[in-house]
DNA sequence: TATGAATGAGGGTTCATTCAT
DNA sequence: TATGAATGAACCCTCATTCAT
């Protein structure tokens, strides 16, 4: 009566169903968001059974914090080591490091994406973004410093509250990122053309650098 | 069939009914968000059986569009109201506008965090934020409208596209409320002290207004 | 705080209010069968609000009792004095009767679409089809002694149970009217020209005279 | 989240879980119709957990059309296989075919009563009864075909319209089956002796069958 | 490791019916 | 009588998760 096995696994490579779950639970998640998303669709989007899943991760919220963890990892890396990697401080420095940082959301759109549901998700309230490691305030600190050695060294202006600059500036890269797609308010939208994007850069580098320098750049 | 039950409180008060299931459902989206709300606990909430809500709404979406329109109704409405209503053009008139709006956020804090949530959410990518009027549109049409007069006016750069200076005001007030909870980047919780919005506030002016200036203010 | 009576009944007619609930319920039995009819759908057929129905009605059931009431009665009343009121018994007295009971389906299409959920919902099984009178036994008795006068008569086959013709002939009138628009076998509704009710009553007569007579017609 | 449960008798043979819900479906579909049948009350009776219905069937819907498919796909084959298979065209074939189709029916009760439903809610009135192929039309045209035969071999009076012919022999045989237990007639409950199906079925073949020929049997 | 059947707690929604006004 | 808000038990279906194979 009891069959016999009927079918045989078809790529048994532990390492890429991993991937492939990974993958496909990032892309769910981005559109869903953590509750919206569902292990269901997850697991045919990476083409394995639903059980699987369950062998290589804890269940749902496990999966979402791998993912979280995959995708910010790069992302503060990439900004730690642009900060404590420049050795001359100068309005240069800071101008790259927004240049950097918004190129980074242009190209890693999920990272805008799983942001926005975070921030939207206050249950998370005392979690830290990722798990393993506290980069976010280390971060800040970092960005901090690097603004407060601008101000002792003259280029921006020394009343400012560092942690503001710092924020004011990730704030207006994320946000324009962040919204997006949505109808919030449609500039932006408007020509369809991709340079949009780079030209708000730019206005907002002009705007953002001129606010905060000593004197106004002669130009 | 289906013999029914002996009741309790028939409280009889269609207008106190509908606005409390509104109350309650604004808490659970504020909260969850609209795929994570539950409508058994916005009738729990809203001390009504479950089966009222669809009474007053033809479904869990009609409920969160009710929401959303009552929210955003006075936003857009004060909004439109600030801009249209001033007569002289001057930097004060933005400046005002700025922290007009900061504090409506600030004391009106569902409006970032559905405001979160909608961004979050793609997946509405087509539907205006608020249903009957296409305010969002107009509003940023007359906002960019007020830059444009202030550029002639010999206050702005004329170099800088007005859309995007509304776009990088609206942008800095809003995140700070959105990420407000959030453990993004700690700026401005380290203390807890309620001020910080306000000292946030006069940073974002600051920078904000000395970046789009045609020069720089004494001070 | 109580708001003082804000509407007025419209029509206060009770005669015309019973009226319209039943007509709406008929329409909507017919329709749905008792299951699928929906109480809230037959109020708002007859415009009326929900509740009023409970003044007329006890309940769904009542409802439903009352309008299969309403639509056999006639059915058997007119059976009854079709078949009671024939003086002389010839072959033209049961093909008469076949005549006026084709008709009749055929001009109260509800009587047919009624029968067919009565028939399918066993549920009823040891309910008469109309509630006050057993009117059902009686007409087949009627009917059955009708035959009977006929075989003795020499019109009729005598070794032909009596009940058995008069079954007969109802099935094959009642079985068109109830699968018309069923697509069980398409007969019939090839043409749709209306005539082809006519035809295939011709048809039926021709065949179950002819099976039940003594000696064939010359025709 | 949500964490499960404790299970029992993880019975694991779909096969065989597949069979048991379709035939509870079958059950709670000849009781009382698509519209009353409850999902709830098909897992029980198939006991299984009211979930895994959706792992095996789309929805209620789907359901039905297996349950129908199931029932009808062997009714349909018999009725070609019958009609295609005879040799030699006579007065006997009609007969025989008339007595397979009616001990079909009684052996197999769920098809007048799924017949039954079917003909009641016409709100399928342009699906098919069987899903995925057209026997239907098929049936009658071949059966019809049979009857133009005997009328060309003289069996069967010319005059008559095939179509016809075969609507009246099918029905009087439905509506025996489908009627069995309404109150509607009571005829041939009386006695409640099985018998009478059978008595019913050589009256109505013996006028039927005459009513039909060209020329009445010498009996 | 892989597979997909099994599990049962809700989820949103409907509905007949009651009742204050 | 008339009105429509109120009630709560189902109903169909979804879903994260477990487990036999």
């Amino acid at each position: 009566m009891t069959k016999p096995h009927p079918s045989r696994n078809r790529s048994r490579d532990p390492e890429r169903t991993r991937a492939a779950i990974l993958s496909a639970a990032r892309a769910e998640f981005v559109e869903h968001g953590f509750t919206g998303a569902r292990t269901g669709i997850i697991a045919t989007k990476a083409e394995v059974p639903q059980g699987l899943i369950y062998h290589y991760f804890e269940g749902k919220q496990d999966l979402f914090d791998a993912v979280m963890e995959e995708v910010f990892a790069p992302y503060f890396d990439g900004m730690m080591a642009m900060l404590s990697g420049a050795q001359e401080v100068g309005p240069d420095l800071l101008e790259q490091a927004i240049r950097l940082y918004f190129h980074f959301l242009k190209e890693n759109p999920h990272v805008p994406r799983l942001l926005a549901w975070w921030m939207a998700n206050q249950g998370w309230k005392d979690k830290p973004l990722v798990h393993k490691r506290e980069l976010g305030a280390e971060l800040e600190v970092l960005g901090a410093q690097r603004i407060a050695e601008g101000q002792a060294a003259g280029f921006i202006r020394p009343e400012l509250d560092p942690g503001f600059v710092v924020k004011t500036f990730v704030d207006i890269c994320l946000m324009w990122h962040m919204s997006k797609g949505s109808h919030l308010l449609e500039c932006g939208l408007v020509e369809g053309c991709e340079d949009r994007d780079l030209e708000y850069l730019e206005h907002a580098i002009e705007v953002f650098m001129r606010g905060i320098a000593t004197s106004p750049p002669s130009s």
